[in-house]
DNA sequence: CTAAAATGTGACCGACCAGTCACATGACTG
DNA sequence: CAGTCATGTGACTGGTCGGTCACATTTTAG
C-alpha cells in the first residue's frame, strides 16, 4: 500500500505519477521495469518516490489493485445473477466485459496479460497465489451446473475445459485487440458471437 | 552464429556451456538471464565466454537454433504428406508431436514458450520477424482446404480460427505438461483427443 | 628449442539498477 | 519572528549487468 503521503498529494501529481507508473508496467515486465524511469517520466525526484511508496513492488500491487477495481466495473453487472443464464450466455458476458475492459483501458489489460506471462516469477507467486487457481475452480463449477442443466456434454473432463476456457478467454481478447479493434471498432459482437458458436458446436462439417 | 573457437571445444566443455546456458534461457527471459551466471555455472571465465560467442544474443539464437533443429525431428514425420490426412487428424498429429517435443526436451520448450510470451521485446520481433505471421497463414491454408473438402464448416473466420489454433496448441501443451503429464505420463492421448473431438463437435449438448 | 598463433583469464569499464540519506524548502503554528 | 514538521531533492551506496582488454597459458609449427 501506498504512504499516506502519496494520497495527500495534489491529484494532478498523483495522476502524473500513476501514469507514468502504468505506461512503464504495461510496456515492461515487473523486473525489467524501471523505477528511476518511471520517477523521470513523472517528473518528480527518486527520493520523493520512496516517500509516496514503500518500494517498486508497493507501486506495482498498488496499480494491480486500481486496475482489478477497473475490472470489476465491468464484470459486476454480469456476474450479478450467475444462475440466471445458461452456460453459454454467461460465458459471451464474461468475454465481453474482459474485451470491453480491455478496449476501455489498454494500459491496465496490456499490464495484466504481462503478469499471466511471468508465470515462474517470484512477483506472479506473491501477487496471482491462489487467484488462478481459484480462477479454475470457477469455470469448473460453471460446467458442473451446465452438464446438470444439460446444456453441455456430460462426458468432458472438467479440469481440462476449465483450463482451457480460462486461458482462450486471453486469446480472443489478444486476437480481438490486435486484429479486430484495429480496423473495425464494431465487429467485437461478432468475434465473440463466433467463437461461442464455436464452443458449442465445434467447426466440424454438420 | 557462435565463433569457430566454441566449436573447436571438446564436446564435454561445449556441453557444459550449452547446459548452463539453457538453464539459463529456460529460467529466465532473454532480457533477465545473465551471462555472468551462465559462466559461473558453466565453470568458465567470462573472457572465454566472448571468445565463443559474439554476444548473449548470439548465444540465445544458437540455443533456439538447437531446438528448432530438435523439434523438427518431431515435426517432420507428421508434415512429410499434409495432404494424405484429413483436417483434425493432422491436428492431432502436430499437437501430439508439439507434446512429444516438450516432454522430451522440457527447456527447449520452456525457452519457446519464454520467448513467445515476450511479445513485444527487441528480441521477440528480431527472432519472431515473420514465423508467426507465417504460422497462422500456414493454419489458415489448412483450414481452407479443409473447407474445400467438407471437412469443416465453410462459415468460419478463417484469420480467427487460424489464430486460435495456433494459441490453443500451446495451451494444450501448457495442460498437459502442468496437470497430465506429473500424474499420469500415458493419458497424452486422452488429453488430445478429447481435444480434437471438442474442436470438431464443440462441448454443446447434442 | 623457439617463435608464433590460439586460447584462457579475471580485473576492469561504463551503465544502470533499487533503495537511502543528509540536507533544503516550504508551510503551518505560536 | 522563531520553531516545528511534512515534504522535496539528488548525490550516493552497494550491487549487477553486458562487454573489453592486457596479459598468462597452452598448443602448434618450424
Amino acid at each position: 500500500m501506498p504512504k499516506e503521503t502519496f494520497f495527500n498529494l495534489p491529484d494532478e501529481k498523483r495522476a502524473a505519477i500513476c501514469s507514468a507508473a502504468i505506461e512503464e508496467f504495461a510496456a515492461n515486465s515487473f523486473g525489467q521495469a524501471s523505477v528511476n524511469r518511471i520517477v523521470s517520466k513523472a517528473g518528480i525526484a527518486k527520493g520523493s518516490f520512496y516517500q509516496y511508496f514503500e518500494n517498486k513492488k508497493d507501486l506495482f500491487l498498488y496499480l494491480l489493485q486500481l486496475a482489478g477495481e477497473a475490472k470489476l466495473n465491468y464484470l459486476s453487472p454480469v456476474m450479478q445473477n450467475p444462475e440466471q443464464h445458461d452456460f453459454f450466455t454467461l460465458l459471451r458476458e464474461l468475454y465481453l466485459s474482459g474485451i470491453q475492459f480491455a478496449v476501455a483501458y489498454p494500459h491496465y489489460a496490456e499490464i495484466g496479460k504481462r503478469l499471466l506471462e511471468s508465470k515462474g516469477s517470484p512477483i506472479y507467486e506473491a501477487v496471482m497465489g491462489d487467484n488462478v487457481p481459484a480462477a479454475h475452480e470457477f469455470f469448473e463449477t460453471l460446467l458442473k451446473n451446465a452438464i446438470g442443466r444439460g446444456e453441455i456434454r456430460a462426458d468432458i473432463d472438467l479440469k481440462m475445459f476449465a483450463y482451457l476456457i480460462a486461458a482462450m478467454n486471453t486469446t480472443v481478447m489478444e486476437y480481438y485487440i490486435e486484429h479486430v479493434a484495429p480496423n473495425y471498432g464494431e465487429k467485437m459482437l461478432t468475434t465473440i458471437d463466433q467463437f461461442i458458436d464455436f464452443l458449442r458446436h465445434g467447426i466440424g462439417e454438420s
